[in-house]
DNA sequence: GTGGTCTAGACCACA
DNA sequence: GTGGTCTAGACCACA
């Protein structure tokens, strides 16, 4: 696994660990029982330092998601995937109606989620 | 002009308070002449240290949105929209492709959309 | 009498009023008895607020190069030239020096000293 | 890197602290890769509160001179030496030309310069 | 240890 | 009344 973190976004980078990893659970690509990297391999995949890597996954184990096994890694729970997908639709609606109040056409917006989801086509 | 902060987010409250005068911009809720309102007017009405406001708008000045006159107040530059609209933009695309990576279906997306731009129609 | 008025620089208004009537002092262009502008009329001139003009004319009032005569107006006392030319070259040391340190050529310097005192020779 | 601030200036000490850091920038007294000192460090030694030197090297970053890297400190980027160069000038040439002005002789600005160019000598 | 944000409050410049 | 600067101090994010 890994992913592109922006070193210069305002979501702290330990947060971006997070909904990366909460996004593979929710597309079923990390299922439960699946290793997590370990903590020293993904902080040096992604170039972050380990105390990021390690607080991401302490809280992703503190809200549920993970579970530390000491001495092996970190392994995926059974979780419940409404949670998560709940919270992503939530920045979602934010920024619809940032777009929104900002009168960006309805056009605009669909183009490009049929971009995104439709890819070239 | 009032608009809602939500100091929990992330996003640094300066930040959310550009980003909504930019909204208003954008939507022609703001014109060119238009006077902003006040530094210490706003700060009480959003309830923020009228040092966080400043920064908002010394910033937007800086690039170009706004002008400060002295004893007078700021006021709303003539702007090129398209550079607000495709700003926006690229924070819609970071989430859409979030949702996307999430596995969460055109069809919730969709939904939430109608609903922002369609109201309880 | 009139000069240009910076008014996006940093010193004050009043500031650059007082340093440009302490010039025609010092360039005997006013001379002892000699009458200033009306307040109104220098305040219309150069486009700012009658405070200004008159916060400008109070304080040259109080450093002795202005008397104020009531209904009639502000006139020119003698003054010593000693003063005024100290403190515009000490303006000009702090500058000078700041383009010592930054390691500006003499020539550089003197080349602009010469277009200034020599004209297009 | 220390310098001196005058609290007395009307030049604001924010400014005053990125004219300083631009004229070692200039000098090739702080060079690409350098660290500059910390916030709180410098805040320290120059006795001005933390959020002054804050705005000073943020806005620094903004202009370009300098970057911000969280946790580590700020660095000096690569940087076109003309612009500060032309800046520093620009303020020379204002007040020469108030000293001009003032019928100051050339005498006694070509004295000055020597002085600080050549030193005791 | 280093940067980033924010507050409460003070004092100044200008209209 | 409006903007501009600064301080002391607190709390957070990251290495």
């Amino acid at each position: 696994m890994w992913f592109k973190i922006d070193y210069h976004s305002p979501t702290p980078v330990y947060e971006q660990i997070k909904e990366r990893i909460k996004e593979n659970i929710l597309s079923n690509n990390l299922k439960e029982g699946d290793f997590l990297p370990s903590i020293r391999g993904l902080a040096q995949d992604i170039k972050v330092n380990l105390n990021t890597v390690s607080r991401a996954y302490r809280e992703l184990e503190f809200e549920g998601y993970i579970t530390a096994q000491k001495g092996v890694g970190y392994i995926i729970n059974k979780t419940n995937s409404d949670i998560i997908e709940d919270e992503i639709l939530e920045d979602f609606k934010k920024i619809i109606n940032r777009v929104f109040r900002s009168n960006i056409s309805k056009n605009k917006v669909i183009k490009i989620i049929d971009e995104v989801y439709d890819g070239g086509e």
